[in-house]
RNA sequence: GCGCCCAUAGCUCAAUUGGAUAGAGCGUUUGACUACGAAUCAAAAGGCUAGAGGUUCAACUCCUCUUGGGCGCGCCA
């Protein structure tokens, strides 16, 4: 919270000085941490961009806004000071620092929330894959980043669903009915070849088993529905086994088949509903939506000619009832291969009523699978994907999960197995898990000490002074910073890569400074310190869905 | 043909969304356990950020073009 509160008060600073020199408008300057070799806290760009506006040299801008800093946050600002081209650096003082261990101590795992209570309402919908079959690796790293951005906005404040839509309509069903029908007819030894579109999967072939024990007779057996409830529940479970828990769980049938009083379901009405505002019209027999009006490339059938709706109707249908439930802001994830759909789901959203910032469309890019150092061959079509159970069976949930959230969403993503798989350095999520680990054993063995207190208020957090510590307390700090970061680019892949960085000055501060020394009061400030330090890894890792265990 | 995404160290990727000398991990080389866990740390080597222009005080980041890769373009979902 450190840097947003600098930023508040310069805003002040900033400001009168710009009305000292007659300027009306704002100026967006930014606060940011400088990188390693500058010996400063921040830096703030704010001179430079003044100058530009009142034709100054930077650096007398610079100094007159120092000036004010350091007469005004004498309690904030140990040293203002010009560098570079005009970037004013800071240096903050340690208090700022020991006040934001003692909120961290405090707040616990609820540190970086923020309580405002008018926080929207957000919709995540994520995974959303066809009941025709088990997630594969794609699958999961649409559910590692989905999960991973809801647990992250829930911290921030927000009130946030998350929705799976079940695509329980149209010709895949019929094909997987079909599908398991042919098993079944074959298990019972009739001669029928299996046609080469339809799922080859062995968990048909299961389905169908299961079918035959329990006996009922083929006319009293809906094919479809049995496929269905076997398919869902294997990916609920291997959902449950990656850590992803949905709040709702939205059937396509309900929009396409319940009717209302009079006789229409919501795919009705929303045609309608277009129709009659003039965003869809008839030709060729068919209803088409005008998504050309709004960005799309063409525009695109909602019911076709011989009377049967398009997937994208019921998506129109769907998101007006998102909306219609109190959702402001819609977020989707969608993998990249469907990004095709993107302009059309945001015509719907304007049709709607809505602007492109209430529907936050995230793509994610594929994963490609590495073992032995040899790229894994996958085909859907020849039912050779890769289970998303497989994976985890293989490599563990936490650090499948990690590797998914390593990466920025709309980078390919290599997921190198051998690598996953090492219970030992070169994997970083046990780098960042042993954080943890060391922290506990280091507070277990403080137990046989008896000159330790614990008392927040009696401990002397002076003495946290050197260049170890305050590093540690800063990147202690900057959680917030990776939490609004992470909000704004929509991305949980920050918090992997800040947990490392945690990872890393925690044990440079390991090495340099020992925790139990043998001056108490010493002892007790590094106890606290540390306290910290597993709070944030905790909480960080909860973020994305990943375990802190005491021991490894 | 049209559209979207990507190109950064030998490999896999970051870079606080326009900031200072572009950083991590893996791999390579070297050093550190007789005090809290060596699943760690210290150090070395490795870069014309695909290429060419442009905008800016400042470009890996924004704009244009070129090259090379991934994906999409159905009255399928």
């Amino acid at each position: 919270m450190i840097k947003q509160k600098i930023t508040t008060v310069l805003n002040g600073i900033i400001a009168e000085y710009l009305e000292s020199k007659g300027i009306t408008e704002s100026v967006n300057f930014t606060v940011e941490v400088p990188p390693k070799n500058i010996d400063a806290d921040f830096a703030t760009n704010a001179a430079m961009l003044i100058a530009k506006k009142v034709k100054t040299n930077p650096r007398v801008a610079a100094q007159e806004i120092i000036d004010i800093i350091s007469k005004k946050l004498q309690n904030l600002i140990e040293k203002a000071e010009i560098a570079g081209s005009g970037f004013i650096n800071l240096h903050v003082k340690n208090n700022v620092l020991y006040r934001e261990l003692k909120a961290i101590l405090k707040e616990k795992n609820k540190y970086g929330s923020i309580s405002a209570n008018n926080k929207e309402k957000i919709l995540v919908e994520f995974v959303s894959a066809n009941p025709t079959g088990p997630l594969h690796i794609g699958h999961g790293r649409g559910a590692a980043i989905g999960d991973s951005i809801s647990r992250i906005l829930k911290h921030l404040g927000y009130s946030v669903s998350k929705e799976y839509y079940l695509n329980d309509v149209g010709n895949q069903m019929l094909v997987l009915a079909n599908s398991v029908e042919i098993r079944y007819k074959q298990l019972k030894g009739e001669k029928i070849e299996f046609p080469a579109d339809h799922y080859q999967g062995e968990y048909i072939v299961n389905i169908a088993k299961r079918l035959i024990t329990e006996c009922k007779s083929f006319e009293e057996i809906d094919f479809r529905k049995e496929a269905v409830k076997d398919i869902l529940e294997t990916i609920k479970e291997d959902l449950k086994d990656f850590a992803v828990e949905f709040d709702n769980w939205f059937s396509e049938m309900r929009i396409v088949s319940v009717k209302d009083k009079e006789g229409k379901s919501e795919v009705d009405k929303a045609c309608q509903y277009l129709l009659k505002k003039g965003d869809a019209y008839e030709k060729d027999d068919a209803l088409w939506l005008a998504s050309t009006k709004f960005g799309d490339d063409k525009d695109r059938v909602l019911k076709r000619s011989d009377g049967r709706y398009t997937y994208l109707a019921s998506d129109v249908a769907y998101h007006k009832n998102k909306f219609e439930r109190g959702f402001q802001k819609l977020v989707n994830l969608l993998g990249a291969d469907h990004h095709g759909y993107v302009a059309r789901l945001q015509a719907c959203v304007k049709m709607l009523g809505f602007s492109k910032e209430n529907l936050n469309i995230i793509l994610y890019q594929l994963v490609s699978l590495v073992r032995d150092g040899q790229p894994v061959a996958m085909s859907t079509r020849r039912g050779e994907f890769i289970t998303l159970k497989s994976i985890v069976d293989e490599v563990g949930k936490d650090a499948c999960r990690f590797f998914f959230l390593l990466r920025a969403s709309d980078s390919q993503l290599e997921f190198n197995l051998d690598l996953a798989k090492k219970q030992s350095s070169e994997n970083p999520v046990f780098y960042v898990q042993y954080v943890n680990a060391r922290c506990f054993s280091i507070f277990k063995e403080s137990k046989n000490r008896t000159d330790l207190i614990t008392d927040n208020e009696k401990v002397n957090f002076d003495l946290l002074n050197s260049k170890e510590e305050r590093s540690l307390m800063k990147k202690l700090a900057a959680f917030c910073d990776t939490l609004a970061l992470s909000e704004k680019t929509m991305s949980p892949h920050h918090f992997t890569v800040y947990l490392i960085e945690l990872a890393d000055t925690y044990h440079k501060f390991y090495e340099k400074c020992r925790v139990l020394a043998d001056d108490a009061a010493l002892a007790c400030a590094r106890l606290k310190l540390i306290e910290g330090v597993m709070i944030i890894i905790q909480t960080g890792l909860g973020l994305l869905g990943i375990s802190s265990p005491d021991k490894m």
